[in-house]
DNA sequence: AATTTCACATGATAATCATCATATGAACTT
DNA sequence: AAGTTCATATGATGATTATCATGTGAAATT
């Protein structure tokens, strides 16, 4: 059936609904998700705690969607510019990512860093949320890559996601900027080397 | 002055300092640092939460000596092979750490990818450390690459380091067995392409 | 042997948190 | 306009937690 025009409460409340998931994919991203609260998320929206179970049945389905809402702005980093080689737009796609402005701004960037250890010892339904994700963005990586040999173009895009993943996440977790600056310099090199054929 | 030796007492309390860290050490890396609290280390030292403050100042103290014993263990991955040339070498150790055995058992493996964010998040102190251990483990596997053109052996040990945690990491978060094995392959070949002069 | 020390146990304390119960007022229905 | 619904506010509840206060018994000291 045809979406009938929302009520106005219907409205209200889809707006609690996307605040309270932004708020939260932001929050997560800075402080991890033990570290953030119900009431924190529901703070930054605008909102105070009780509402939150009118909009979610635990804290577990507002990580599902937040993961899910964090990982929507992809297109930043995963650009296809087809005037460029495979070499060059691995070495374009990395420094786009692999930079201390991403590094220092966790709260709007992948969630993936940040996020990925706790949900491994999360609950099957948010690695399921996590492993769609990070499939959609290899796919779209991979669309942009070449199929070489024996490794298909997937294959190639988990690896540079790994590298960036990584990468950022060491560079976030070590005290002194050049050792930081390092991290992200060496990242970016090996990225863009996934291009070559094996 | 030489060491005297250590009084009966002195000597409890040391082997109660190592129950605890190793305790630590296994809990931080299954559960996370939010989720390990310090009466669960404590229990699993064989004591109760109460001794634990003739010990540390406070959990902060108990974080940082974990992290080091957890990464005492780098040996175990980074172990020089003469006979191999470089991409050989890192081919190798690049299957030691990235496998499905490590994968499973993140309380006995590598303390980079299950802390790495929490350690981001945390003081100054506890990056200091984490990036000390980091460093160890560049230089020990530095010392087994050959300095080629612009990037140094340094340079090219802090990206395969960065694959390997990257990848560690992304494969458990990941619900099908399918997939994690995809991106633990994946990144197994790109680490060991680091190897190439660029 | 009497005394002191101190590692560790037991038992608070105060904070934080997820979740629930209930109230309220605006928005829809009639 | 009177009645109903429901999104959200306010205010518990019970669990968990870091940290502290106090007790105790074995070990060190005298």
């Amino acid at each position: 059936m045809p979406t009938p025009s929302p009520s106005r409460r219907q409205q209200q409340k889809q707006a609690s609904h996307e605040a309270i998931v932004n708020a939260a994919a932001r929050l997560f991203r800075e402080r991890g998700i033990d570290g953030t609260s119900v009431a924190d998320v529901m703070a930054a929206a605008g909102l105070t705690h009780g509402g939150f179970y009118s909009h979610f049945a635990d804290k577990q389905a507002l990580v599902a969607e937040a993961m899910s809402a964090a990982t929507n702005h992809r297109e930043r980093w995963i650009e296809p510019r087809p005037e460029l080689d495979e070499a060059a737009w691995l070495a374009w796609i990395a420094r786009r990512y692999l930079n201390a402005r991403h590094r220092d701004d966790p709260g709007d960037g992948c969630p993936f860093p940040p996020l990925a250890p706790d949900v491994a010892r999360d609950t099957p339904a948010a690695r399921r949320v996590f492993e769609a994700e990070l499939r959609k963005s290899a796919d779209r990586m991979a669309a942009c890559l070449n199929d070489g040999g024996e490794r298909s173009a997937q294959d190639k895009a988990y690896a540079v996601l790994a590298v960036c993943v990584g990468g950022l996440m060491l560079s976030r977790a070590v005290e002194s900027e050049a050792v930081s600056k390092r991290i992200l310099r060496a990242s970016r090199h090996l990225a863009a080397r996934a291009a070559d054929n094996g």
